[in-house]
DNA sequence: TTTTGTGAACTAGTTCACAGCT
DNA sequence: AGCTGTGAACTAGTTCACAAAA
């Protein structure tokens, strides 16, 4: 237990400053959410780590201790409060308001992923679309996202208030795009292309590489094949 | 070195066996690969750990690691020769062969990817949509892949030799089109759909999750504000 | 009794540093 | 001289196991 931070000379919020969290530990505490919300839904009050941990084929040492990065959460001989644990990683992850969201490129991809109810959900809100074609600016996705040209994407940000881009242009304008993304001021990026980005420290980048994800699949086929012991 | 196999009770095929590879080393060999092909591309005969390294943010002990797990590809002294090399990584990953790739689930996303530049690169080939939509089955995505009843599954996957499904369907029927590809004999699945999949054994399940990925960046949003020391 | 929170032990992954080949 | 391949050292991440709380 670490209760009562006397001594400590580090006041601040107590924990959520969670300096040095890994990004599997996070991970993890968006997988955990999403649980807390089918079970809050099921009716269901309170939840061991034990409990949770067998959902994902996970160690309950592994959930505590995520968990105990952000505070004490739970209760002994009871487990979390569904509803508690919900709020405080809501909380805990940013979701506690309206996350405002733009994709760039208006191709296949980009459409698709902006009427994608996947992202809708948790607070984020797919605002607008970006694209430097003539003859799609001014349109709208069919679910109603407007596609606005790439050029006034800093101006749009600011008046939209804008905090993540998707990147979903071809692989040749990923980084020539990614940089009016960074100078537009916007610090979270989600790439879709395949290949290297350079960000300035500061800019968070997460990258969905879809070419190394399916190799990786078609590495596990051919070991299948070769392992013929 | 490790040449020579004598007092070892494994023949085999000497290195390529690779029982016990970390998934990590396996993403880095798809990343290795796209770069050799650029540098092929670029007329580039030769290219030290170091220089490979330097182009993701790596250390060159680790490409050579990742490297010396499937043999010894490289020369003293000069470095890897990037023909070589980028031969012997495709047929490492399996991609020395067309690999043909169904998708479930022709809404939005699904035809996005059926389209996707990317999934065409090395080798894969996309041969199908399926959906349950009767308005859709007969159809085809712009790019020409034919959309089939999902209950052909099993047939046209036997008939096309499919050996990849990806599953972009709503979240509701993850889990039943997933036992339908299992059933059908596919052995590797790529998952679009958020939340927990179940798969036997001998089949692989790799996911992403969208709603993960935006829930990271919303993390370190949420991070820099509350940072405030 | 049940279940948390957490130090200690363990396992996996990365980097160092250098012998040995070209 | 240059660069690989690899044990050894180190760092990060996970699981164990148990005292303490409800």
């Amino acid at each position: 237990m670490k209760t009562s931070n006397k001594g400590s000379a580090k006041p601040k919020t107590d924990k959520q400053t969670a300096d040095q969290v890994s990004e599997l530990t996070t991970n993890r505490l968006s997988v955990y959410l999403r649980s807390l919300n089918a079970l809050e839904g099921a009716g269901v009050r309170t939840i061991s780590s034990h409990a949770l941990a067998e959902q994902f084929q996970l160690n309950a040492a592994q959930i505590r201790k995520d968990l105990a990065y952000f505070g004490e959460f739970g209760v002994r001989g009871v487990g979390y409060y569904v509803r508690d644990l919900k709020r405080h990683l809501r909380q805990i992850l940013g979701l506690d308001r309206k996350l405002r969201v733009a994709i760039m490129g208006a191709g296949n991809l980009g459409l698709a992923l902006a009427d994608y109810p996947g992202f809708r959900q948790e607070g984020f809100e797919i605002s607008a679309l970006f694209d430097n074609l003539r003859e799609k600016v001014g349109q709208q996705s069919r679910g109603g996202v407007p596609i606005h040209d790439i050029h006034d994407l800093k101006k749009i940000a600011r008046r939209e208030g804008i905090r993540i881009a998707v990147i979903a242009v071809p692989q040749g304008s990923a980084q020539q795009v990614l940089n009016l993304v960074v100078a537009s001021g916007i610090k979270a990026v989600l790439n879709f292309s395949p290949g290297a980005l350079q960000v300035p420290d500061g800019v968070k980048l997460k990258s969905v590489d879809l070419t190394v994800s399916l190799e990786s699949l078609s590495f596990f086929l051919a070991q299948g094949e070769t392992r013929g012991d």
